[in-house]
DNA sequence: GCAACGCCCGAACGGGCGTTCGACAATTAT
DNA sequence: ATAATTGTCGAACGCCCGTTCGGGCGTTGC
């Protein structure tokens, strides 16, 4: 087991290779720093979120951070990364043994609200702040995010096909059904709302079943000429 | 017609009133420095984006933008308060005189899309910075949003109420309507994509509708307990 | 002609930023 | 015990930020 990590192309590890360690405290404060760091990213954006009161509300020195990680935009990538690689691989994991489409897109969408549902900071992130990287650190993550993409479009395709559905327009579709799960930091907080992460989620489901599809209300054509 | 401006709580007008003047310069200025200040914020954002980098856009120097503005806050502020104020009296007025509301959210989703179609920019600062805004300032940009919302929300209430909708969460899906349309500067490119504004509302629209109404698709209870 | 005013900018101010450095403490390995 | 490594931080560096100041233009009004 002590190998030099399997594939990562430079990934989650946050600065060398400490895994190997039974240290504890290492982890809980690089922990509490990439939590500090989420929430203030979150409430004031990442330029304006600074390394001082990163530090100040992880309890560490400024000086301290970079003990943890390379640079402020590295502490970002670790956030995102995390969070985009998780996502992804569960959605690949929870998938992989299912057939119907329907069932799988179901099962995307209620995963995508569960893996958010108490981390609405992280959200944020995922859906604002990945334009605040640059370099390959952007480009790694840009993959994984169009992975994510493909993997939920190719269901959609999956989900056509086998229903025989009338959809006019499948991108647009996708991109509304990801606007709906992206947007959501805007207005839900799981504390306050009554409607539960899974509820939410079977609303969406729903929603973007019914868009998918149409709907009778439309069915007369409406005479508008061109 | 000399009147010292009819109500607007601090309004659009850039510092002190010079509307009575003839002077064009002046007004092609400011007008060159909201559009730099529009495309180098959706860029870069807000905090990034700098006075002398927007200056140096519109070719003028950092010491001559605050002629035009108090400050950068003031120019975030003009630039929102067009685009806010705008969309919603458009709505207003292009909505006054029809009955149907299901023909009023037909239009406020197209004149939404159609409104954006040529200005992705002001779209995401419409959709990102508004929490960058402070104070008073940011409470009248808050208040005509919360406005816009409010009368895209009764037009769906009234849409439910006449044609008898079965809709589980008016709010969660009318939230879902604007995250569709807000998250279009994510992806869309009128130059670039073969969907005309024009087809991407009739395209919003159908989602929307059908999205409220369910689809036949999900009509068997699916079994699952609980 | 000349005072007044709108317009413009080079230069500077004060402050906050990300980051680095070097010394010191704590822990671990030998 | 002692050497090596790891964790910590105060202080500082250099940079860029929003903004201001003071004066120099060109036009306007008399």
């Amino acid at each position: 087991m002590g190998k030099t990590i399997p594939e990562q192309p430079f990934a989650s590890r946050t600065k060398d290779d400490r895994s190997t360690a039974h240290n504890s405290s290492y982890n809980e404060r690089n922990d509490a720093i990439l939590k500090a760091a989420t929430m203030l990213i979150a409430r004031d954006g990442y330029e304006k979120a600074s390394m001082r009161a990163v530090a100040a509300e992880a309890g560490v020195s400024p000086a301290s951070m970079y003990h943890y990680f390379d640079g402020k935009e590295a502490m970002l990538f670790t956030i995102l990364f995390r969070a985009f690689s998780g996502l992804e691989s569960n959605l690949r994991m929870k998938t992989h043994l299912v057939e119907d489409p329907l069932e799988k897109i179901r099962l995307m969408i209620s995963e995508h609200v569960l893996f958010f549902a108490n981390d609405m900071d992280g959200l944020k992130l995922c859906s604002h702040e990945l334009d605040s990287m640059t370099g390959k650190a952007y480009e790694e993550l840009h993959r994984i995010r169009r992975s994510y993409y493909h993997h939920t479009r190719e269901i959609v395709n999956d989900l056509i096909a086998k229903y025989d559905l009338k959809v006019n327009d499948p991108h647009v579709a996708t991109m509304s059904l990801f606007s709906s799960l992206n947007w959501l930091y805007r207005w839900y907080d799981p504390h306050t709302s009554n409607r539960s992460p899974a509820v939410l989620g079977k609303l969406f489901f729903e929603q973007f079943i019914g868009g998918l599809s149409g709907s009778e209300l439309l069915q007369q054509d409406n005479g508008e000429e061109s």
